[in-house]
DNA sequence: CGCACAGTTGAGAGCGATCAATTCGGGTGG
DNA sequence: CCACCCGAATTGATCGCTCTCAACTGTGCG
């Protein structure tokens, strides 16, 4: 009996390396130059877990990040416990966990939308593999600052747009990370609730309700319940840049 | 005559030395058990740029994190060039430039609001020290941290706030930022136009005005021109956190 | 079948934007 | 030193977007 591939359990560098080589963890992995042998140290194998599991919480010590691979996670801070923050939607390809890196312990929870499968990488074994050679700290430093540049910019600007722009760029948000995966970027779900998307926008689930229907009558977009469909990339890119 | 202090050009490392340790730079010195020494090598003599002046604009390549001594910038984004956003105000002891880390090119551009006086520190030089002994790698990672979680949470709870609320957060910052370098929290003077605030937090000049009118009447400080007197610190953090 | 929750739709109120007029202040030149 | 000017800041009146409160509809699940 051959040792290798088809058993349930085949956890070796090879299978490892297709498992990783279609999401966009390759944004890490491939601009550090790490050879594939060391994915087969750094990551585990993927791991399902269910709509409301949480991934992670604000109690959890940071160790890890993680790879979505299939499903939806959303971030939540909750800094005041009054007032919960929606702080991220994570689709197939995103990367979630940083934010752990700052206290060793994570800040935001990680709840799936839907049944979700994830990738979790060691940090501890990422930073000595990428920050102990020279020539590759800097890219890794680079994909921190892309956070904080696009967080930034991009959330500053988003809080003077009015309600149809801001739904447009998250809209055009999520269009774009289906594409990068190779989905349809013009027909796809939704995994997230009204009220989280109107928690992460700044409005009410009212308002997100009305902007929906204004847009989908005004041909934007065609929607049913959760399902997306048509969207019409151009159109909302105008509105979306005000 | 004594060949010490006292010189308008001495620029030796002590000088330097003690140019450096009242400011915020000791953030990231500190953390990173740089030696005195290495401050020689890193950091250049104090200089002066004047209301107006651009320290460095988008078009600046990436070379430079500047350590604002005195005075005050802002800096401004203009990835749509018919909307400036400003994107951060600067004061004594804060970090500015971390964001041409990205592109090596500085995607803002930094412009004193009025007289400033800046420390420039080589990242090059800076990263070599810093990155290459595995002992401090991880608190410069953590400092970039700081960054995104600061960026991401606060601008998104921000979004949600009303215009006094905006207001009251951000003179607890610059009240915050005077007492870390031992001036007084609640006597101080806005270096900023009001059109500059506005656009900061998201509103208009005429909102601005009437906001700062309405809380001087309130007793949460008293307000002349620039000059703030008298603010009332707990009293502004209720209103703050909403 | 009925319950709980998600989502939609409507009416009214309030906050901040817009437009407009006025005041204030710093700088310049006579 | 004063008159003048121009931009910054204030103040007022009105409009509109989004919130709030409320009722209703739809949907998944026991």
């Amino acid at each position: 009996m051959k040792s290798m591939s088809t058993k349930p359990n085949d956890n070796t560098a090879s299978t490892i390396f297709n498992a990783c080589k279609n999401c966009r963890l390759t944004s890490i992995c491939t601009p550090l130059n790490l050879p594939p042998i060391t994915l087969d140290e750094l990551s585990t194998q993927e791991r399902v877990i269910h709509k409301g599991d949480e991934l992670f919480n604000s109690k959890t010590p940071f160790s890890s990040i993680f790879a979505v691979r299939s499903g939806a996670l959303k971030t939540i801070l909750s800094s005041q416990p009054s007032q919960p923050q929606v702080t991220g939607f994570y689709l197939p390809g995103d990367i979630v966990g940083l934010d752990g890196l700052e206290t060793n312990t994570h800040t935001n929870s990680a709840t799936a939308l839907e049944t979700t499968a994830i990738c979790e990488i060691s940090f501890d074994k990422l930073e000595k593999f990428s920050l102990n050679d020279p020539t590759t700290q800097r890219p890794f430093l680079q994909l921190m600052s892309q956070e904080i540049n696009n967080n930034q910019a991009l959330f500053m600007q988003q809080s003077k747009k009015n309600a149809e722009q801001k739904m447009a760029s998250l809209l055009l948000s999520i269009s774009a990370r289906f594409k990068k995966q190779g989905y349809s970027d013009e027909s796809f779900s939704l995994p997230m609730p009204r009220a989280d998307i109107a928690n992460y926008l700044g409005l009410t689930v009212e308002t997100v309700s009305r902007v929906l229907t204004k847009l989908n009558k005004e041909q934007y977009f065609n929607i049913d319940k959760k399902q997306i469909s048509q969207l019409h990339i151009k159109k909302i890119q105008q509105l979306a840049e005000s």
